[in-house]
DNA sequence: TCCCGATGTATCGTCCCGATACATCGACCG
DNA sequence: CGGTCGATGTATCGGGACGATACATCGGGA
């Protein structure tokens, strides 16, 4: 998940772990930002995978245990897609796998780069997420009417917003999938698939 | 946070691993069941901790790595709740310190056992989440307004929707809040503190 | 009878998180 | 001129949660 968002970002241009962080708390619609710990490891993961490169010469790697800790200067590192992580990047964006419904998050960051992203891919996206969101709602619904006696106000109320949140959001799909009907080709951008291209 | 949950449930009655899962997601709002990666080594840290018993006799420590991989009978587990493990609740439900309103979770199940906390720390722990959720709304807010015309639709997308849940979950926390300041006593039922006891 | 799906317990590797430490740089202030 | 304070910036650690998986039991239908 972060990986794909890392490469999406840097597709766009290099960046920094710290200007990364934000640009993906921005992406990811502003609530929930990633963490450091979660970062890091991420791009080492495709640093080691050859998907980025850095321009830091290699102050990473030596450093035994016993030195002091890294007190050598520690410059920023600026992350670079690389060639293979500009396939891969748009391996990820095209096949839209169906694990990319039931996580939020990864729905999310699939919707931050539709504009990478072809029309039917798109319109595959949409609907998947929008058939794993209605499936919680019925659970939600079928789970509320079943337990409305025996749960005390709080649980009730908790449930109650929790189906009004998937209800709505099943509704937001439904016009974003509408908008993408009636005009499919609207801002594909930089898809792989130009729409002169008819396979 | 699990554990939580876990020493609410088995308050009610002793339980399955398999069950406790179920209810917990009811609880939970339905829409995210736990996993029983999560479940397990909680309930077995549960156990360690000395919080809940089983009525299993001890099939489960010896083991040696060399033995054909558990092919003996493995019975159900009863999980029961023990004294100190209903003490731990109560502390956990009064004390509701300032971690449980950044989680939504932790905020869920929190409200899921609102039956058993006093009605001062109902009032916080409800002031406290809207309060980070009002944050939330702020910022993305603001970076919404900042960013509006550099984002593409379908990111603005994901964050109008984004706004507008947040939106809706102040208005309803306010609801709760205001309710819950109209007639403090609702519901407390077996809390700690009984409504004669003025400390 | 035999297999299949629901029930049920348990572990593994992996991802992500919060907390923390450490380092650099500019700004403001004495 | 120097000091410190907050923003910027890189990095690790322990732990919690997850998905996948394996294994076991049991009831019912082909």
């Amino acid at each position: 998940m972060l990986e794909f968002a890392i490469l999406g970002l840097l597709q766009q241009s290099p960046m920094h772990g710290y200007e990364l962080r934000k640009q993906l708390a921005e992406v990811l619609g502003g609530l929930r930002s990633i963490s450091y710990g979660s970062l890091y490891p991420a791009l080492k993961r495709l640093h080691a995978a050859g998907l980025v490169c850095t321009d830091e010469p290699d102050r990473r790697a030596p450093l035994p245990a016993d030195a002091p800790p890294l007190t050598g200067r520690r410059g920023k590192v600026v992350y670079t897609i690389t060639a293979e992580g500009k396939e891969r990047f748009a391996e990820l964006v095209s096949q839209a796998g169906p694990e990319a419904y039931d996580d939020g998050r990864l729905f999310g960051v699939h919707l931050a780069f539709f504009r990478h992203t072809a029309a039917d891919v798109r319109l595959r996206i949409l609907e998947g997420r929008r058939r794993t969101v209605e499936r919680q709602r019925d659970g939600l619904r079928s789970s509320l009417a079943r337990t409305r006696e025996r749960l005390d106000r709080y649980t009730l109320e908790l449930q109650r917003h929790g189906l009004d949140s998937v209800d709505r959001e099943v509704r937001w799909l439904s016009e974003l999938i509408d908008s993408e009907r009636r005009d499919p080709g609207r801002q594909t951008g930089e898809g792989p698939e130009p729409p002169s291209g008819t396979d």
